[in-house]
DNA sequence: AACTACTCCTGGAGGC
DNA sequence: TGCCTCCAGGAGTAGT
């Protein structure tokens, strides 16, 4: 599930090996996958040069003037470039597998670039998104999506971080982490390896965090990160880890194996619904803050 | 404020 | 082999 080193990946390649071209024709497979301003339509796109493409978080942005193309990969989103004048590029879900032949029943668009490459999106669930709209209005559109710092941005500093969980002091950790607008990038298998290397159980409460876990946290999603954006991302495949990875994702997708650090045996759990993994000894339950005293304190203060 | 449930979707896995 | 049900989840929204 495309999160943000996977989408970094696409827009690295996108941006070495795409940038400057003139779009020369598409096709639109599945309509549904855009979202167009009104007077906006893909058929404005053969003709435009890639101008510059961004972005923040999960969102992937490409800029033709005078329309910007803004995308979201969500679950199971794919793109792959191929041509003979590039080296050609794969970055997203992992299935159907890069290399398959294309288009398939999966590929919902195709862009042509020149000379005879072609960008193929492509997604087995359907979810992902392509929105259209003026090139002028791009950074006002990013900015009403209310992301946080972009991990990898200078704007994702440990002061930024600290203030952004200040204001979550009684949600827990993890759907903290896997809301946007605390911070921007991380998904459901980065949460886990960030709290993986950070020792720090998926629901302990943000505000019971001492200054210590706090610069673990931080420095184990900078980790996390820095191991996962060269690679393009974990390779999971129906929330499994798919081999060859060496030893990452150490946690996510390895319930009954052992933890790479401890050897204690790995466990899933459900929190707010989404499969968690974490390694019972490296990641202990808060037992000073057990799950419903913080709320069953807030509501006897409140009367 | 923060959680739950629901929606959008399909294909793979597991049960029988 | 084949049918059936369940499950995976990013983000938006509505309800509690």
């Amino acid at each position: 599930m495309p999160e943000l080193p996977e989408v970094e990946a696409a827009r690295r390649g996108i941006a070495e090996q795409l940038t400057g071209r003139a779009v020369t024709g598409l096709e639109l497979y599945r309509p549904r996958l855009v979202q167009a301003a009104p007077g906006l339509s893909l058929d404005l796109l053969p003709g435009r040069r890639l101008l510059e493409v961004g972005r923040q978080g999960k969102y992937l942005w490409l800029v033709f003037e005078p329309l910007a193309a803004v995308v979201h990969l969500k679950l199971t989103g794919q793109l792959v470039a191929r041509g003979d004048a590039i080296p050609g590029f794969a970055a997203g879900h992992p299935v159907p597998p890069y290399d398959a032949p294309l288009p398939h029943k999966s590929t919902a668009l195709r862009l042509d670039f020149e000379p005879d490459i072609q960008l193929y999106l492509t997604d087995v669930r359907h979810f992902a998104r392509v929105w259209l709209l003026p090139a002028d209005d791009l950074m006002r559109y990013v900015e009403q999506l209310i992301l946080g710092p972009d991990l990898l941005s200078p704007d994702f500093t440990f002061e930024a971080f600290r203030q952004r969980l200040e204001r979550r002091r009684s949600g827990r950790l993890k759907p903290t982490l896997l809301d946007q607008s605390v911070v921007a990038g991380i998904g459901n298998i980065y949460a886990d390896e960030s709290l993986w290397q950070a020792r720090l159980h998926p629901e302990q409460v943000v505000g019971t965090l001492s200054e210590n876990d706090l610069v673990r946290l931080y420095e184990g999603i900078k980790e996390t990160m820095r191991l996962a954006v060269p690679m393009g991302g974990a390779r999971i495949l129906h929330g499994k880890a798919v081999p060859p990875v060496g030893e990452f994702p150490f946690v996510h997708g390895r319930e009954g194996q052992p933890c790479p650090r401890c050897g204690t045996t790995i466990v899933k759990l459900q929190v707010n619904g989404r499969g968690t993994y974490l390694c019972p000894r490296c990641q202990p339950a808060p037992v000073s803050w057990p799950r419903g005293t913080v709320a069953t304190g807030r509501l006897a203060a409140r009367e």
